[in-house]
DNA sequence: TACCCGTGGAC
DNA sequence: TGTCCAAGGGT
């Protein structure tokens, strides 16, 4: 059954959408492959970010053939500094998924769309309803705000079983024949006047019979609970710089095949052990505050916070032998750099770093030549005391690696040595695409 | 269910 | 500067 309301609803929403739509390059037609692309695309990521990055992915690869034939490391490259990058990689799979079982064409029928890769609930019905203009709910963000305003619902729209809810709802409101339009109706109103902060009320076309408006309750609905904060972390990476034939190249690693940045490129890094982050991030305090207690901490103990660099390096080419096989000598700090995911903080403080041997034996450490030794906040002493064996051990074998066997035979499978020019084939996670950009200009002048 | 997955813009 | 959050999906 289908309310006065709702049908108001639909009729005026759907002719505010035929006169405002906004011009956008998935909109040029309804090829299936196209609206998928956006689709994924758009998951969680705004309209505008998206144009630049669809239209360079629809002329690489214009057709679903095409993509599903593509490298993969092209198709992640071409989604570098978009996030998510799981989706790159699954709208991939869901591609030659649709080569392999559908003869290269995107299924005219629901339950196959759901059950391609990278393709929930929202987005099989968007390309159902857009492409096919089949009567099936698209249900993101934009709609569930929309309609926990106009109809008055106070459900938390953070909890999967109210976009069921509202998924049911938004299916009655289709209008016959329309399901494409008005999905799109929806989103639109929600993107450009019904919007999260401050809704424009007073230009939207269904502000008459708006419950949440007439309860004056646009500004507190939806309702959402909060998310939780990401946790920090301090990761030291090593900007690994070549000598002699590796003069200009760096060295980098390619990350796993799942989890985090999945098959990016990064500066090899890890994670600082919770007692050395302490020292630098007394716990509840800024990041701010936090460098002045390291500066002031240092200061009072004659080091300053050279000591603390020099202690995190030394974890880091520990940790970093001892994870991934690989000989690194500190050589300084270089710089830092924060990176924001939806769970985590990253504090990148990158140390630069000579690879396998070294010549001068005044290089190596000891408890004489160490300033960071002797200076270390009290609070690292402990630390420092349980690593200094091991660490004078450590270096004594990187000293002893001879250079040819430093330079080339020593690298773990998913490392390599590249120059500028291989960062045009790479995809990196932009974090280190500002550090590493940041270091090429460097070495220019 | 509750996490895990990026990034940038707006306020 | 911090906070929210954007056309979500996978596990």
């Amino acid at each position: 059954m289908k309310t006065e309301a709702a049908h108001y609803f639909s009729r005026e929403l759907l002719n505010w959408y035929l006169a405002n739509k906004r011009v956008l390059p998935w909109r040029m037609n309804r090829d299936p492959y196209r609206i998928w692309v956006s689709e994924v695309m758009l998951q969680q990521t705004r309209v505008d970010t998206v144009i630049p990055y669809y239209e360079r992915f629809m002329d690489k690869f214009p057709t679903l053939t095409a993509l599903a034939e593509a490298p993969e490391a092209e198709v992640l490259k071409c989604w570098e500094g978009l996030g998510y990058y799981s989706r790159a990689r699954n709208l991939q799979a869901g591609a030659q998924e649709v080569v392999s079982r559908h003869n290269g064409i995107v299924p005219d029928h629901k339950e196959s769309v759901a059950a391609l890769r990278g393709v929930g609930p929202y987005t099989s019905g968007a390309i159902m309803s857009i492409a096919f203009n089949r009567p099936e709910p698209a249900v993101d963000g934009n709609v569930m705000r929309v309609l926990s305003r106009y109809f008055l619902l106070e459900d938390d729209i953070a909890k999967p079983a109210t976009r069921v809810k509202i998924e049911k709802l938004a299916a009655s409101l289709i209008p016959e024949g329309s399901a494409g339009d008005f999905n799109q109706a929806l989103m639109e109103l929600g993107a450009l006047v019904c919007t999260p902060k401050s809704p424009g009320c007073l230009t939207c076309p269904v502000m008459a019979h708006c419950e949440g408006r007439m309860a004056g309750m646009e500004h507190t609905l939806p309702i959402k609970t909060k998310a939780k904060p990401p946790r920090p972390e301090t990761r030291l990476a090593a900007l690994i710089v070549g000598t002699g034939e590796l003069a200009g190249m760096v060295l980098i690693r390619q990350r796993a095949e799942t989890g985090l940045l999945a098959k990016m490129w990064e500066l090899p890094h890890v994670l600082a052990p919770q007692s050395a982050e302490s020292i630098i991030k007394p716990k509840g305090r800024g990041r701010k505050a936090a460098a002045e207690d390291a500066n002031a901490t240092a200061t009072a103990s004659a080091g300053s916070l050279q000591s603390v660099h020099s202690l995190q390096s030394d974890i880091l080419c520990r940790t970093l032998s001892e994870e991934d096989g690989i000989l690194v000598r500190p050589t300084g700090w270089w710089g830092e750099a924060e990176h924001v995911f939806s769970h985590i903080v990253w504090d990148v403080q990158v140390f630069k770093a000579e690879f396998g041997f070294f010549t001068s034996v005044d290089q190596s450490p000891s408890e004489a030549q160490s300033p960071m030794r002797a200076a270390a906040p009290k609070a690292a002493a402990e630390l420092v005391g349980m690593l200094a064996a091991e660490q004078r051990s450590f270096y004594e074998l990187v000293d002893g690696i001879p250079a040819e066997l430093g330079e080339t035979k020593m690298l773990p499978p998913n490392y390599r040595w590249i120059g500028v020019q291989q960062m045009k084939e790479l995809a990196f996670p932009n974090v280190f695409l500002k550090l590493l950009g940041e270091y090429w200009h460097a070495i220019e002048q």
